[in-house]
RNA sequence: UGCGGGGUGGAGCAGUUGGUAGCUCGUUGGGCUCAUAACCCAAAGGUCAUCGGUUCGAGUCCGGUCCCCGCUACCA
């Protein structure tokens, strides 16, 4: 590929409902500032774009649970975000929001654009509409009675009961499942993208790399996780997608007849890629269609691997459909990032929030940068723990970069009052192999970062500083001092260059200290491409006092950030009681026969991973059920048990066992199931009332 | 369950087109003392999940099995 004139970078939008994580930024905003800040750094044009995703059901049912509005809800994260992103140094040129008016035109424009081309094919049919709720309801949302089977608990999409697939229409009796209240039927329409027309080129766009049959990309530079995904996708074949929903929240569907609808949230949200480009060059004064239509542009989208198909097809389709646009020239997807042992997880507290991170540990953004840049998912998922973030800020920032640029400025200062000596005489072996060691470093850098290997490329920054150690225990200047001034002169001035050296090539990963050193330097950069070339550090320059740049992390503060994650979780499951359910009469609660069971027999039920198939004494009779247990009890540890059972619910075949009655447990997000067991000793048979 | 990705010394990872298994941290021993008890050197430690196949030769290719992750299914 040639070299382009211009990079639009982007990196995923994240949805505002809730703040951002750890996890978030190693998968899709650290490694996309280090990768533009690179850029910049090589003298490249580039626009770094990201904003708030801030449509969708999932915040109007939040802010419906919390008796909000939508858009205080957004309001509130993307101000968080915002905030987060910039005191954490990631560097957009633009971070907007959906919900902005220029991309609600933007996304309009595009989508009747489109509409217009006759890319879409609309269906009508006619679909449930809850009044009391006042929304069409999705297919789950309404429950009914299977015309199959008479179960009385079939969904809109699927009888569970009889396995057999249903439409919303086929239910007798169906109600909806947020009001309870019977819905009607309305007519709607939607606009469907029929994505298997592209399937063809979709298919020579991922695996081949080719776009119109000329060579796009090389498919060999993408991920393999990325690339794997998209042709099993591909190879699935592609099915229509809706492009709108019956929703009050988005951006409206410009035509006529489409009241109450608005664009799926997964189209308007790259779109807001596009919007987010022209507000920032309007600002500037720039062209944004250089950046997304211009044949010397590329397009990369940093994302995480949960948006894989939509991103490498989905978007592609859409914009290849529209015409005009670039496609992306690479998503260098991240995989996923753990904590302590433990999915993130925001419902369950279980993360290490930016904002907080910013707030408790103030100026050391570079310290989690490192961190991260460390141990970012990009080939297979990472663990963050809070030991492993003190290993490292303390024996690899402090110990080896903090404390090699502190020993070179004491000696600095100690010998020649902090002026760049003059050199003479002939380099040894060390100090050759030093510089060769540096300069390799270097070079390497910039070819890691361009091939998405961050880690990599952090690593090779961090030996120049291991190669300016070397150097020093091997030559000495302290002993050399005494004997041999001009060796002792080379060695220092090629060690105050390697300080250079390092705080320049750590300039992406490390914003904040580069720039502390580069003050105490007292030094103007040069360009990437200039750096091989000559010394930073020439005869004469004095330079100034640089105090210790990374403190140790010491036990307490893991301890208290352990303790603090435990604690979150604690609350969290304190936070997320249920409301007590409307009341029912007595007769209701009589017609339920619950009763004491004694586990007999456990067995997993073979292909899944929930169930469990057990055989229970009921006192009257024995009898299968299957359980939904298998991720909290193991067969042997239910053996035996006296558990609380509902014996008279309507059997039903669960995997094609017969599964007569229920097994009632205590549960909670956090903690899982537990049985619940009599206090005193009782019997198989014996009814709770 | 289907699909995709992954399983490499105590921990975290790299191993590009098949040719003696590397890196960082940790451990052990030694050196040094300019420096944030930091730095440098050396050593120990791996049947590359497992079984079988292709090959002169496989961590690297092919097939089976097990385990982990994501999407998906199952959860009265």
């Amino acid at each position: 590929m040639k070299e382009p004139k211009r990079y639009l970078v982007t990196s995923a939008l994240p949805y505002a409902n809730g703040p951002l994580h750890i996890g978030h930024i190693a998968g899709a905003y650290l490694n996309a500032d280090i990768f533009v800040r690179y850029l910049r750094l090589k003298g490249k044009d580039v626009a770094f774009i990201c904003g708030s995703d801030e449509h969708g059901a999932a915040i109007t049912l939040r802010a419906k649970k919390e008796g909000k509005t939508p858009r205080e809800i957004v309001d509130h994260y993307h101000a968080i975000m915002k905030k987060a992103f910039e005191d954490f140094g990631i560097a957009f040129d633009e971070y907007h929001r959906t919900s902005s008016p220029e991309h609600h035109q933007m996304s309009q424009e595009i989508f009747l654009h489109l509409e217009k081309k006759g890319s879409f094919e609309v269906e009508t049919s006619k679909q449930y509409y809850d009044e009391e709720a006042k929304q069409f309801l999705a297919d789950r949302y309404i429950m009914g009675t299977c015309p199959n089977c008479a179960s009385e608990r079939a969904y809109g999409d699927q009888c569970e009961n009889c396995g057999r697939t249903l439409s919303p229409l086929d239910l007798i009796n169906p109600h909806s499942t947020l009001s309870g209240s019977k819905p009607v039927l309305k007519e709607t329409s939607h606009w469907y993208l029929p994505m298997a027309h592209h399937e063809q080129w979709v298919k020579e766009y991922i695996s081949e790399g080719k776009l119109d049959h000329e060579q796009h990309h090389d498919p060999k530079t993408w991920k393999a996780h990325v690339v794997g995904q998209c042709m099993s996708w591909i190879d699935g074949g592609l099915q229509s997608r809706a492009m709108t929903r019956d929703l009050d929240w988005g951006v409206p569907v410009p035509l006529q007849g489409a009241e109450g609808k608005v664009l799926y949230v997964w189209l308007d949200a790259p779109i807001g890629y596009i919007t987010n480009t022209k507000v920032w060059a309007e600002k500037k004064g720039r062209n944004w269609e250089d950046y997304w239509k211009s044949d010397d542009s590329q397009v990369i989208h940093f994302i995480g691997k949960d948006n894989i198909v939509f991103h490498c097809i989905i978007f592609p389709i859409i914009l290849k459909e529209h015409g005009g646009f670039n496609l992306p020239i690479n998503v260098p997807a991240n995989e996923f990032m753990n904590l302590e042992g433990d999915k993130i997880s925001t419902s369950r507290n279980w993360a290490v929030w930016l904002h907080e991170y910013l707030q408790e540990f103030p100026g050391k953004q570079d310290e989690m940068r490192y961190v991260l840049a460390s141990i970012m998912p990009e080939q297979k998922d990472s663990e963050f723990t809070w030991s492993d973030y003190r290993d490292r800020v303390n024996n690899e920032l402090a110990d080896i970069l903090g404390n090699f640029i502190n020993r070179v400025f004491v000696l600095m200062h100690k010998y020649y009052n902090g002026v760049v000596p003059e050199i003479s005489g002939t380099p040894t072996q060390a100090e050759e192999d030093a510089g060769k060691q540096a300069f390799e470093s270097y070079q390497q850098i910039g070819k890691k970062i361009e091939e998405f290997r961050f880690r990599e490329a952090l690593a090779e920054a961090m030996n120049i500083a291991r190669a300016g150690n070397k150097l020093l225990t091997e030559t000495e200047p302290w002993k050399l001092v005494k004997s041999d001034a001009a060796a002792t002169a080379r060695i220092l001035r090629s060690c105050l260059n390697f300080v250079a050296d390092a705080a320049f090539c750590l300039q992406p990963f490390l914003p904040f200290t580069s720039e502390k050193i580069r003050e105490a330097l007292r030094v103007n950069w040069c360009s990437w491409d200039e750096l091989g070339q000559g010394e930073l550090m020439q005869t004469g320059h004095t330079i100034g006092s640089l105090p210790i740049l990374f403190e140790k992390v010491t036990d307490e503060i893991v301890g208290a950030q352990m303790a603090k994650l435990e604690a979150s979780k604690k609350a969290s499951q304190v936070s997320v009681v249920e409301p007590i359910k409307d009341n029912i009469d007595f007769e209701s609660f009589q017609k339920m026969d619950i009763r004491l069971v004694k586990i007999l027999e456990a067995e997993y039920v073979p292909k899944t991973k929930k169930l469990l198939k057990l055989t229970v004494d009921t006192g009257a009779d024995k009898r299968t059920v299957v359980s939904g247990i298998a991720e909290h009890y193991k067969p042997e540890e239910v053996v035996g048990k006296t558990v609380l059972f509902l014996a008279n619910l309507a059997p039903r075949a669960i995997k094609g066992i017969k599964s007569e009655g229920m097994i009632l447990m205590a549960g909670n997000e956090t903690l899982g199931l537990s049985i619940v067991q009599p206090e005193k000793s009782m019997n198989a048979g014996d009814t709770v009332k």
